[in-house]
RNA sequence: GCGGGAGUAGCUCAGUUGGUAGAGCGUCAGCCUUCCAAGCUGAAUGUCGCGGGUUCGACCCCCGUCUCCCGCUCCA
């Protein structure tokens, strides 16, 4: 019997067994901010070791970089981020649309010269040959009232953006009784300005000072640098470049434990290739990452493709690899195919030529590029998910174990010493010595040995080493599995070669091969 | 952002018409134990999310605020 378990039960496992807990507790926290604790860094670094390494370890021609969180503000302004993420917005409450503020009031003013058009024609057509359209315009009450209105208007909405003053802008809206076109009321939000972009300044000085952004994806340090890391590597297109690193989004709505944080970490890659071959590469890679996802050996019906319909205005195509989180069906990881978007609008803003120069064919050409970037958060999160398990055992006991593939399990190994005497607690410790240095192992002597296994279970050690009296004479322990709960009698030599076997990234790496 | 629910010990929760807090699990110290939690003894731990108000007195009533969960919306 097992059960799945919803999202609250993995947000207190975590909290209480040291993987994730919330940021800054004791100032009552922030919004979708969570800290990694003990087990969830180990984890958490496990995972990106092993993405790290299924792309710049095994294939020859993936490259590393770490390029810097701040960047030149104009990446951003090239990337398109600056345009697409800056707009004044309003809700009406009614009919739950959103709209452009600026756009509402440039609906009111292009009414009201409707109105002014109207009355023109009206007039026109009272007087015939002999009106005169500037003098009706100049002396008519009702046009008069009407331009004023729109003067007005216009004036208040220019000072207002020009001031950046929203409150002014939200009172001309409510002022002028604007309505939704879908609800009819004006039943009004307040005017927010929507920065998907972190802000903040690079020098100390407030006249020297420059504004910049957190980068909203690691993306562009690649794309900035690809020409520089190419030639330093001596690459050869085809041929990808991987990062690995924080990213930060101001998103309006936050939530859902760490799927959706404000400050968060990306592993992209980049794969750079010859225009006309995105089709295949972009082929490829989807069906590449899916592997890598199957690898970790969790039911293949929790992850799908979902391809887009409507594509990003740099893709000619794209993809999600979906993950059912306990929340559903959610995105986990992107492969996009984005064409030479960024290389063409970095070649165009900063006036550089960022050509890649084909030794073969004599010629340059700026490549296109096969994208792949998942959220290293949301990995761990569908680790978690995938691995909680509350298990009625067959003599009507229960356990929290957490099925974390052996590879990445934040521990690896427990030593425990059966008894507190007879020099079992030293035996223990020299197997500590020998081992510590290649996995990560934890240490217990407290409580009865059944309740160590338990509390092994619950933070996910794949093994269990337990010293006896047996131990004493010919240096054989007890090696206890996990999930089947069987124990099986080994020695040194056996323990390192699993260790080697079963608790590194190697067997994992060999299957993607 | 809108609507609904919630916030009391590390976790899950109880707390009587308002009289300054408890349980279970866990943790710690010890005992007992030769391999799967819920044996024994003892112990620690809370600004009752935060701030204000009402009151002689607030976990409880009122206002504000922060945080979390669910649905919608938004975003990629």
């Amino acid at each position: 019997m097992e059960e799945r378990e919803s999202l609250k039960k993995i947000v207190s496992h975590s909290k209480e067994y040291g993987f994730v807990i919330p940021s800054s507790e004791i100032y009552e926290g922030l919004n979708a901010v969570y800290d990694y604790a003990h087990n969830g860094v180990l984890l958490k670094n496990n995972i990106r070791d092993y993405w790290w390494k299924s792309m710049v370890q095994i294939n020859q021609n993936i490259i590393g970089v770490d390029s810097a969180i701040f960047m030149h503000p104009k990446t951003w302004i090239a990337s398109g981020h600056v345009e697409a993420f800056n707009d004044p917005l309003i809700d009406n409450k009614d009919s739950k649309k959103r709209y452009r503020a600026d756009v509402l009031l440039e609906n009111y003013i292009e009414k009201q010269k409707n109105k002014i058009d109207k009355e023109v024609l009206k007039a026109k057509k009272r007087y015939g040959d002999k009106f005169d359209e500037n003098e009706f315009i100049n002396t008519n009450q009702r046009v008069q009232e009407l331009n004023t209105r729109i003067k007005s208007t216009n004036k208040r909405m220019v000072d207002g953006f020009k001031k950046n003053n929203l409150k002014e802008i939200e009172n001309l809206i409510n002022e002028l009784e604007i309505k939704c076109p879908v609800s009819g009321t004006s039943n009004w939000t307040e005017v927010r300005q929507f920065n998907l972009m972190f802000k903040t300044n690079l020098g100390a000085s407030s006249d020297s000072n420059m504004e910049l952004f957190l980068r909203p994806e690691t993306a562009q340090g690649i794309f900035l640098n690809y020409l520089t890391l190419q030639k330093t590597s001596r690459m050869k297109i085809p041929f990808g470049i991987a990062q690995t690193g924080k990213a930060f989004r101001n998103e309006i709505v936050a939530r859902q434990f760490i799927f959706r944080m404000r400050e968060f970490e990306q592993m992209e890659m980049q794969f750079f290739i010859k225009p006309g071959t995105q089709e295949q590469w972009y082929k490829e890679w989807k069906d590449k990452r899916m592997k890598w996802h199957l690898s970790l050996g969790f039911e293949e019906k929790k992850y799908r493709f979902h391809d887009h319909e409507k594509l990003s205005h740099y893709a000619d195509a794209a993809s999600d690899i979906e993950f059912n989180f306990p929340f559903g069906f959610k995105e986990l990881e992107g492969i996009h195919s984005r064409t030479d978007f960024d290389l063409k609008s970095h070649e165009k803003l900063s006036g550089k030529k960022i050509q890649y120069f084909d030794t073969d064919k004599n010629e340059s050409y700026t490549p296109y590029v096969i994208e792949t970037s998942i959220g290293l958060d949301r990995m761990f999160l569908s680790v978690l998910s995938n691995a909680y398990f509350n298990e009625t055992l067959e003599d009507g006991s229960s356990r929290v174990v957490l099925k974390i593939p052996k590879q990445i399990a934040p521990i690896k190994l427990a030593v425990l010493p059966l008894l507190k005497k007879d020099g079992l607690l030293e035996i223990a410790k020299e197997l500590i010595n020998e081992f510590s240095s290649e996995v990560n192992l934890s240490y217990d002597e407290k409580d009865a040995i059944g309740r160590r296994y338990r509390r092994q279970d619950a933070i996910g050690t794949p093994y269990c080493v337990t010293i006896d009296h047996q131990t004493l004479e010919d240096n054989t322990f007890t090696l206890r599995d996990r999930d089947s709960m069987e124990q099986k009698r080994i020695n040194n030599k056996d323990l390192k070669n699993i260790i080697e076997k079963e608790l590194t990234l190697n067997s994992l790496l060999n299957n993607l091969k």
